[in-house]
DNA sequence: GTAGATGCAAACGCTTTGCGCCGCG
DNA sequence: CGCGGCGCAAAGCGTTTGCATCTAC
């Protein structure tokens, strides 16, 4: 199994012709992310090679039940409430193996923090919103982002593997009432206490 | 002046609106970069309200001599070779400093290391290449892309403050000659030793 | 003269790893 | 029964910080 966290966020869109009309602006409102079957641990450890092991499937159920954007010490806790046993050492141990099999994505936003999320290879690609307010993070849909990315890179002569669209945001909640934010419609953050250092 | 290392990036682009043809495809051949004038100590100093030290001069010619991205190692050699007294300390305590006033930004592509780059407000924003075969990282223009992190952000309900959009590629001639991208003309990467870990 | 800057070295915090035991298959 | 996986605790490593000294203004 591999060793450390990152890899490289893949395409996951299958590579657009230019939008005849501008890349954006239009369809659905955007929301924080869709409904995604949970992970099931005989099927996903036979998938990897992997033996079923009870930290694993902790594991497994942590990640559904974090839904969203976590780190790994939270999902350490999360694990933990279901199997007292698992050890930081196998989250952070599992956390890249995820990764490099395209079952989580991870991301990093200058806060020297690792955040995981689910990764479903057949979704549109995404943008990763930081909420600067909350230290949240959202992830909404970005519609030709790869198709985008794709052509920025090639002009540039290289062949694009994967991308990733962070952006740095407010609350327009929060700007029109400072006390707002914790009624905002976000789910809790999934990190550890320490958020915008 | 301020503690850590990030600093949201900084929009760079004065709001466009949705381009009437599609939001790239067009344009120019992407280089590495745009040739900057050198940081000047006394002016930059001033400016920020900091007293001009032997140290700053060492950092602030050391960054121009890097040109392009660059880890704080990488920055404290070359300072060194300028003024040997230079401490560790300092550059990891100017860094920060440079990226919240907006002089440099700072990024990150998931190997744990933070790379820093001239920042030019006023030019038009850019995307960030990761070239997974020789770890380099290159900085080639992305039409419109502040208005399209907007336009992704304000779908979802917030005020867009900076985006990155970070790609991760391969070069094309390593692909054609596997011994290649020695002979790349991206200039020598800017980073320490470890790279793609 | 004094607030701000610096260098040094110790501290930090997240992540990784060595090792011996354990349990899945 | 054997090898992969696990937990523990120690090590790593980039970055931060406390403190005494120094210096730009």
């Amino acid at each position: 199994m591999s060793t450390t966290t990152p890899i490289f966020p893949p395409i996951s869109e299958p590579s657009f012709p230019p939008p005849s009309q501008g890349a954006g602006a239009t369809g659905a409102t955007a929301a924080t992310a869709a409904p995604r079957p949970p992970l099931n641990p005989e099927k996903l450890c036979s998938q990897l090679g992997w033996k079923v092991t009870a930290a694993r499937r902790a594991i497994f159920k942590a990640i559904d039940k974090l839904d969203g954007y976590f780190d790994a010490e939270v999902l350490l806790v999360q694990a933990k409430k279901l199997h007292p046993a698992v050890s930081r050492a196998t989250v952070y141990r599992t956390l890249p193996d995820l990764c490099s099999n395209g079952i989580l994505r991870s991301t990093e936003f200058g806060d020297g923090h690792y955040r995981y999320c689910r990764h479903d290879p057949d979704a549109p690609p995404t943008a990763e919103i930081y909420v600067v307010d909350c230290g949240r993070i959202l992830k909404v849909p970005a519609p030709f982002l790869s198709w985008y990315a794709a052509t920025v890179t090639e002009r540039a002569g290289y062949e694009l593997i994967g991308q990733r669209l962070q952006t740095f945001a407010r609350c327009v909640k929060k700007k029109e009432d400072v006390n707002a934010c914790g009624s905002c419609e976000h789910q809790p953050a999934a990190v550890a206490p320490a958020p915008m250092r």
